[in-house]
DNA sequence: CTACATGTAACTAGTTTAGTTACAACAAGA
DNA sequence: TCTTGTTGTAACTAAACTAGTTACATGTAG
Protein backbone atom coordinates (compact mmCIF):
# COMPACT_ATOMS: atom_id res chain seq x y z
CA UNK A 1 0.00 0.00 0.00
CA UNK A 2 0.93 3.42 -0.88
CA UNK A 3 -0.37 6.57 -0.97
CA UNK A 4 -0.85 8.11 -4.34
CA UNK A 5 2.03 9.67 -5.82
CA UNK A 6 -0.62 12.53 -6.63
CA UNK A 7 0.42 14.06 -3.90
CA UNK A 8 4.01 14.63 -4.74
CA UNK A 9 2.93 15.69 -7.99
CA UNK A 10 0.64 18.23 -6.50
CA UNK A 11 2.98 19.92 -4.53
CA UNK A 12 5.75 19.66 -7.45
CA UNK A 13 3.36 21.74 -9.64
CA UNK A 14 2.54 24.15 -6.96
CA UNK A 15 6.07 24.25 -6.49
CA UNK A 16 7.05 24.58 -9.89
CA UNK A 17 4.51 27.19 -10.89
CA UNK A 18 6.35 30.03 -8.04
CA UNK A 19 9.73 28.74 -9.12
CA UNK A 20 8.57 29.40 -12.61
CA UNK A 21 6.63 32.62 -11.65
CA UNK A 22 6.70 35.08 -14.54
CA UNK A 23 6.73 32.47 -17.13
CA UNK A 24 3.28 30.35 -18.37
CA UNK A 25 2.84 27.21 -17.03
CA UNK A 26 1.34 25.14 -19.39
CA UNK A 27 0.40 21.69 -18.73
CA UNK A 28 2.69 20.94 -21.07
CA UNK A 29 5.21 22.26 -19.55
CA UNK A 30 4.49 21.04 -16.17
CA UNK A 31 4.24 17.58 -17.41
CA UNK A 32 7.83 18.13 -18.72
CA UNK A 33 9.26 18.77 -15.20
CA UNK A 34 7.25 16.29 -13.49
CA UNK A 35 8.66 13.87 -16.31
CA UNK A 36 4.34 12.16 -17.04
CA UNK A 37 1.64 13.05 -19.24
CA UNK A 38 -0.01 16.39 -19.59
CA UNK A 39 -3.23 15.39 -18.70
CA UNK A 40 -1.92 13.67 -15.96
CA UNK A 41 -1.35 17.02 -14.91
CA UNK A 42 -4.26 18.67 -15.87
CA UNK A 43 -6.22 16.04 -13.65
CA UNK A 44 -4.53 16.76 -10.60
CA UNK A 45 -4.26 20.76 -11.54
CA UNK A 46 -8.04 20.08 -11.88
CA UNK A 47 -8.11 18.65 -7.83
CA UNK A 48 -5.88 21.78 -6.97
CA UNK A 49 -8.61 24.32 -8.30
CA UNK A 50 -11.27 22.83 -6.73
CA UNK A 51 -9.50 23.12 -3.85
CA UNK A 52 -9.07 26.87 -4.66
CA UNK A 53 -5.41 26.37 -4.53
CA UNK A 54 -4.83 27.54 -8.02
CA UNK A 55 -6.39 29.37 -10.59
CA UNK A 56 -6.54 28.05 -14.27
CA UNK A 57 -9.09 28.83 -17.13
CA UNK A 58 -10.08 26.90 -20.24
CA UNK A 59 -8.23 27.92 -23.48
CA UNK A 60 -5.68 30.14 -21.86
CA UNK A 61 -2.23 28.58 -21.26
CA UNK A 62 -0.45 28.67 -17.52
CA UNK A 63 -1.86 28.10 -13.79
CA UNK A 64 -1.47 30.39 -11.16
CA UNK A 65 -1.32 30.08 -7.47
CA UNK A 66 -4.77 31.07 -6.29
CA UNK A 67 -3.02 31.91 -2.36
CA UNK A 68 0.08 33.13 -1.08
CA UNK A 69 2.68 30.88 -1.12
CA UNK A 70 3.18 30.99 2.92
CA UNK A 71 -1.02 30.20 3.19
CA UNK A 72 -0.58 26.77 1.26
CA UNK A 73 0.48 23.76 3.40
CA UNK A 74 1.02 20.22 2.47
CA UNK A 75 -2.19 19.11 4.46
CA UNK A 76 -3.79 21.69 2.04
CA UNK A 77 -2.55 19.35 -1.02
CA UNK A 78 -3.04 16.36 0.49
CA UNK A 79 -6.52 16.77 1.18
CA UNK A 80 -7.00 18.41 -2.65
CA UNK A 81 -6.26 15.55 -4.76
CA UNK A 82 -7.99 13.56 -3.04
CA UNK A 83 -5.67 10.65 -1.83
CA UNK A 84 -7.71 9.65 1.16
CA UNK A 85 -10.99 10.08 2.61
CA UNK A 86 -11.98 11.69 5.61
CA UNK A 87 -11.25 9.34 9.25
CA UNK A 88 -10.44 6.40 6.49
CA UNK A 89 -6.94 6.14 6.06
CA UNK A 90 -6.65 2.78 7.76
CA UNK A 91 -10.06 0.69 6.96
CA UNK A 92 -11.28 -1.47 9.30
CA UNK A 93 -12.82 -4.82 8.10
CA UNK A 94 -16.67 -4.43 7.75
CA UNK A 95 -19.11 -7.02 9.51
CA UNK A 96 -17.23 -8.78 12.69
CA UNK A 97 -19.33 -10.86 14.23
CA UNK A 98 -22.09 -9.23 16.40
CA UNK A 99 -22.51 -12.70 18.45
CA UNK A 100 -18.96 -11.89 19.82
CA UNK A 101 -17.97 -9.88 22.50
CA UNK A 102 -15.16 -8.95 20.51
CA UNK A 103 -16.59 -8.75 17.38
CA UNK A 104 -19.35 -6.61 18.96
CA UNK A 105 -17.22 -3.90 20.39
CA UNK A 106 -13.32 -3.61 18.20
CA UNK A 107 -15.23 -1.58 15.78
CA UNK A 108 -16.18 1.45 17.88
CA UNK A 109 -12.69 0.74 19.99
CA UNK A 110 -10.38 1.25 16.93
CA UNK A 111 -11.76 3.62 14.86
CA UNK A 112 -10.99 6.61 17.28
CA UNK A 113 -7.32 5.14 17.76
CA UNK A 114 -7.06 4.97 13.90
CA UNK A 115 -8.67 8.31 13.98
CA UNK A 116 -5.54 9.81 15.94
CA UNK A 117 -2.89 8.24 14.32
CA UNK A 118 -4.53 9.93 11.30
CA UNK A 119 -4.69 13.20 12.68
CA UNK A 120 -1.38 13.37 14.05
CA UNK A 121 -0.13 12.68 10.27
CA UNK A 122 -2.61 15.20 9.30
CA UNK A 123 -1.13 17.77 11.87
CA UNK A 124 2.52 16.98 10.42
CA UNK A 125 1.29 17.70 7.34
CA UNK A 126 -0.48 21.13 8.24
CA UNK A 127 2.98 22.46 9.77
CA UNK A 128 4.69 22.74 6.25
CA UNK A 129 4.16 25.64 3.64
CA UNK A 130 4.71 25.08 0.01
CA UNK A 131 6.19 28.55 0.50
CA UNK A 132 8.84 25.96 2.82
CA UNK A 133 9.46 23.66 -0.05
CA UNK A 134 10.28 25.91 -2.79
CA UNK A 135 12.88 27.99 0.18
CA UNK A 136 14.17 24.66 0.28
CA UNK A 137 14.53 23.67 -3.50
CA UNK A 138 16.26 26.60 -3.93
CA UNK A 139 18.22 26.02 -1.26
CA UNK A 140 19.65 22.86 -2.46
CA UNK A 141 19.88 24.02 -6.26
CA UNK A 142 22.18 26.88 -5.22
CA UNK A 143 24.64 24.28 -3.06
CA UNK A 144 24.62 22.10 -5.97
CA UNK A 145 26.11 25.22 -7.81
CA UNK A 146 28.94 25.64 -5.88
CA UNK B 1 -6.52 4.62 -1.68
CA UNK B 2 -6.35 2.95 1.99
CA UNK B 3 -4.14 0.95 4.53
CA UNK B 4 -5.65 -2.69 4.17
CA UNK B 5 -7.75 -3.97 6.92
CA UNK B 6 -5.11 -6.40 8.01
CA UNK B 7 -4.03 -4.36 10.30
CA UNK B 8 -7.39 -4.08 11.90
CA UNK B 9 -8.16 -7.59 11.55
CA UNK B 10 -4.28 -8.09 13.18
CA UNK B 11 -5.63 -6.03 16.28
CA UNK B 12 -8.56 -8.09 16.50
CA UNK B 13 -6.94 -11.29 16.27
CA UNK B 14 -4.31 -10.33 18.96
CA UNK B 15 -7.71 -8.86 21.27
CA UNK B 16 -9.78 -12.15 20.71
CA UNK B 17 -6.68 -14.30 21.42
CA UNK B 18 -6.95 -12.61 25.13
CA UNK B 19 -10.42 -12.40 25.62
CA UNK B 20 -10.79 -16.22 24.90
CA UNK B 21 -8.08 -17.16 26.87
CA UNK B 22 -8.44 -20.51 28.42
CA UNK B 23 -9.51 -21.87 25.28
CA UNK B 24 -8.83 -22.86 22.15
CA UNK B 25 -8.51 -19.45 19.36
CA UNK B 26 -8.04 -22.09 16.15
CA UNK B 27 -8.08 -19.98 12.78
CA UNK B 28 -11.24 -20.94 12.39
CA UNK B 29 -12.71 -19.60 15.42
CA UNK B 30 -11.07 -16.16 15.05
CA UNK B 31 -12.53 -16.38 11.28
CA UNK B 32 -15.76 -16.43 12.69
CA UNK B 33 -15.37 -13.33 15.00
CA UNK B 34 -13.67 -11.26 12.34
CA UNK B 35 -16.28 -12.89 9.81
CA UNK B 36 -14.28 -14.05 6.96
CA UNK B 37 -12.04 -17.19 5.58
CA UNK B 38 -10.05 -19.30 8.02
CA UNK B 39 -7.24 -18.89 5.67
CA UNK B 40 -7.10 -14.77 5.80
CA UNK B 41 -6.84 -15.59 9.19
CA UNK B 42 -3.83 -17.88 8.88
CA UNK B 43 -1.89 -15.87 6.90
CA UNK B 44 -2.22 -12.81 9.18
CA UNK B 45 -1.69 -15.16 11.97
CA UNK B 46 1.61 -16.39 9.83
CA UNK B 47 2.57 -12.45 9.69
CA UNK B 48 2.32 -11.73 13.51
CA UNK B 49 4.13 -15.20 14.28
CA UNK B 50 7.03 -13.71 12.09
CA UNK B 51 7.48 -10.49 14.18
CA UNK B 52 7.37 -12.49 17.45
CA UNK B 53 3.64 -11.35 18.58
CA UNK B 54 1.98 -14.89 18.45
CA UNK B 55 2.82 -18.47 19.12
CA UNK B 56 1.42 -20.87 16.74
CA UNK B 57 2.65 -24.53 15.18
CA UNK B 58 1.69 -26.41 12.55
CA UNK B 59 -1.31 -29.16 13.39
CA UNK B 60 -1.89 -27.84 16.66
CA UNK B 61 -5.20 -25.91 17.44
CA UNK B 62 -4.97 -22.21 18.66
CA UNK B 63 -2.71 -19.47 18.51
CA UNK B 64 -1.28 -17.93 21.85
CA UNK B 65 0.29 -14.58 22.62
CA UNK B 66 4.18 -14.66 22.66
CA UNK B 67 4.63 -11.28 24.40
CA UNK B 68 3.05 -9.60 27.46
CA UNK B 69 0.09 -7.65 26.41
CA UNK B 70 1.35 -4.23 27.13
CA UNK B 71 4.20 -4.88 25.76
CA UNK B 72 2.72 -5.17 22.21
CA UNK B 73 1.55 -1.67 20.81
CA UNK B 74 -0.58 -0.78 17.45
CA UNK B 75 2.83 0.01 15.80
CA UNK B 76 4.37 -3.85 16.10
CA UNK B 77 1.49 -4.68 14.66
CA UNK B 78 0.80 -2.36 12.21
CA UNK B 79 4.74 -3.62 11.21
CA UNK B 80 4.19 -6.73 11.83
CA UNK B 81 0.88 -7.14 8.74
CA UNK B 82 3.23 -5.61 6.53
CA UNK B 83 0.73 -3.09 5.01
CA UNK B 84 3.64 -0.16 4.67
CA UNK B 85 7.14 -0.29 3.63
CA UNK B 86 9.53 1.88 5.61
CA UNK B 87 9.72 5.39 4.31
CA UNK B 88 6.94 4.48 1.77
CA UNK B 89 3.63 5.32 3.55
CA UNK B 90 3.89 8.23 0.35
CA UNK B 91 4.85 7.57 -2.85
CA UNK B 92 7.24 10.29 -4.76
CA UNK B 93 6.77 10.18 -8.64
CA UNK B 94 10.09 8.54 -10.10
CA UNK B 95 11.56 9.88 -12.81
CA UNK B 96 11.38 14.14 -12.38
CA UNK B 97 13.18 16.11 -15.26
CA UNK B 98 16.67 16.95 -13.86
CA UNK B 99 16.96 19.54 -16.43
CA UNK B 100 14.91 21.92 -14.44
CA UNK B 101 15.66 23.09 -11.43
CA UNK B 102 12.54 22.17 -9.70
CA UNK B 103 12.72 18.44 -11.05
CA UNK B 104 16.33 17.56 -9.81
CA UNK B 105 15.82 19.14 -6.33
CA UNK B 106 12.01 18.10 -5.25
CA UNK B 107 12.21 14.62 -4.32
CA UNK B 108 15.52 15.43 -1.78
CA UNK B 109 13.06 18.03 -0.48
CA UNK B 110 9.77 15.80 -0.28
CA UNK B 111 10.79 13.13 0.89
CA UNK B 112 12.26 14.00 4.58
CA UNK B 113 8.93 16.07 5.06
CA UNK B 114 7.34 12.82 4.27
CA UNK B 115 9.35 10.86 6.48
CA UNK B 116 8.30 13.28 8.92
CA UNK B 117 4.40 12.73 8.79
CA UNK B 118 5.24 9.33 8.36
CA UNK B 119 6.83 9.16 11.89
CA UNK B 120 4.14 10.85 13.41
CA UNK B 121 1.62 8.84 12.55
CA UNK B 122 3.85 5.53 13.53
CA UNK B 123 4.78 7.37 17.31
CA UNK B 124 0.54 7.75 17.60
CA UNK B 125 0.27 4.01 16.55
CA UNK B 126 3.62 3.50 19.54
CA UNK B 127 1.38 4.63 22.42
CA UNK B 128 -1.84 2.15 22.20
CA UNK B 129 -1.46 -1.41 23.31
CA UNK B 130 -3.54 -4.38 22.74
CA UNK B 131 -3.79 -3.95 26.58
CA UNK B 132 -5.61 -0.43 26.00
CA UNK B 133 -7.36 -2.08 23.23
CA UNK B 134 -8.48 -5.22 25.51
CA UNK B 135 -9.82 -2.87 28.36
CA UNK B 136 -11.97 -0.76 26.03
CA UNK B 137 -13.85 -3.85 24.10
CA UNK B 138 -14.19 -4.89 28.02
CA UNK B 139 -15.27 -1.66 28.78
CA UNK B 140 -17.86 -1.12 26.02
CA UNK B 141 -19.33 -4.74 26.55
CA UNK B 142 -19.61 -3.90 30.60
CA UNK B 143 -21.57 -1.12 29.35
CA UNK B 144 -23.97 -2.37 27.01
CA UNK B 145 -24.74 -5.04 29.34
CA UNK B 146 -26.25 -2.56 32.11
C1' DC C 1 -10.49 30.90 -39.29
C1' DT C 2 -6.35 29.09 -37.24
C1' DA C 3 -3.50 27.61 -33.66
C1' DC C 4 -3.21 26.10 -29.32
C1' DA C 5 -4.69 25.33 -24.52
C1' DT C 6 -7.72 23.23 -21.06
C1' DG C 7 -11.35 19.74 -19.62
C1' DT C 8 -12.75 15.19 -19.68
C1' DA C 9 -14.32 10.61 -21.22
C1' DA C 10 -12.75 6.13 -22.28
C1' DC C 11 -9.58 2.66 -22.39
C1' DT C 12 -5.22 0.08 -20.92
C1' DA C 13 -1.80 -2.64 -18.18
C1' DG C 14 -0.09 -3.28 -13.74
C1' DT C 15 -0.83 -3.73 -8.68
C1' DT C 16 -3.09 -4.75 -4.63
C1' DT C 17 -6.79 -6.61 -1.82
C1' DA C 18 -9.80 -10.01 0.26
C1' DG C 19 -11.63 -14.11 -0.51
C1' DT C 20 -11.76 -18.91 -2.07
C1' DT C 21 -10.45 -23.81 -3.24
C1' DA C 22 -7.28 -27.35 -2.86
C1' DC C 23 -3.97 -29.84 -0.74
C1' DA C 24 0.48 -31.02 1.72
C1' DA C 25 2.49 -31.31 6.36
C1' DC C 26 1.77 -32.22 11.01
C1' DA C 27 -0.16 -33.75 15.76
C1' DA C 28 -2.77 -36.55 18.82
C1' DG C 29 -6.13 -39.84 20.20
C1' DA C 30 -8.63 -44.25 19.27
C1' DT D 1 -1.47 -47.38 12.46
C1' DC D 2 -5.44 -45.06 11.03
C1' DT D 3 -8.53 -41.25 11.56
C1' DT D 4 -9.63 -36.64 12.49
C1' DG D 5 -8.72 -32.10 12.54
C1' DT D 6 -5.43 -28.33 12.35
C1' DT D 7 -1.86 -25.24 10.33
C1' DG D 8 0.82 -23.69 6.19
C1' DT D 9 0.69 -22.37 1.42
C1' DA D 10 0.12 -22.22 -3.45
C1' DA D 11 -2.93 -20.85 -6.98
C1' DC D 12 -6.72 -18.61 -8.68
C1' DT D 13 -10.56 -14.97 -8.72
C1' DA D 14 -13.17 -10.51 -8.84
C1' DA D 15 -12.98 -5.89 -7.52
C1' DA D 16 -10.69 -1.61 -6.87
C1' DC D 17 -7.27 1.66 -7.79
C1' DT D 18 -3.12 3.80 -10.21
C1' DA D 19 -0.74 6.09 -13.81
C1' DG D 20 -0.61 6.57 -18.38
C1' DT D 21 -2.53 7.16 -23.02
C1' DT D 22 -5.59 8.52 -27.01
C1' DA D 23 -9.22 11.14 -28.66
C1' DC D 24 -11.90 14.92 -28.84
C1' DA D 25 -15.12 18.71 -27.24
C1' DT D 26 -14.76 23.29 -25.41
C1' DG D 27 -12.73 27.67 -25.04
C1' DT D 28 -9.35 31.89 -26.13
C1' DA D 29 -6.96 35.01 -28.82
C1' DG D 30 -4.68 36.76 -32.78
Amino acid sequence: MSISSRFAVGIHILTLIEVNKGNVSSSEYIAGSVNTNPVVIRRIIGLLKNAGLVTVRPGIAGAELAKDLSEITLLDVYKAVDVVQDQELFSVHGNPNPACAVGRNIQETIIPLFSAAQFALEKALGSVTIEDVVKDVLEKEKANNK
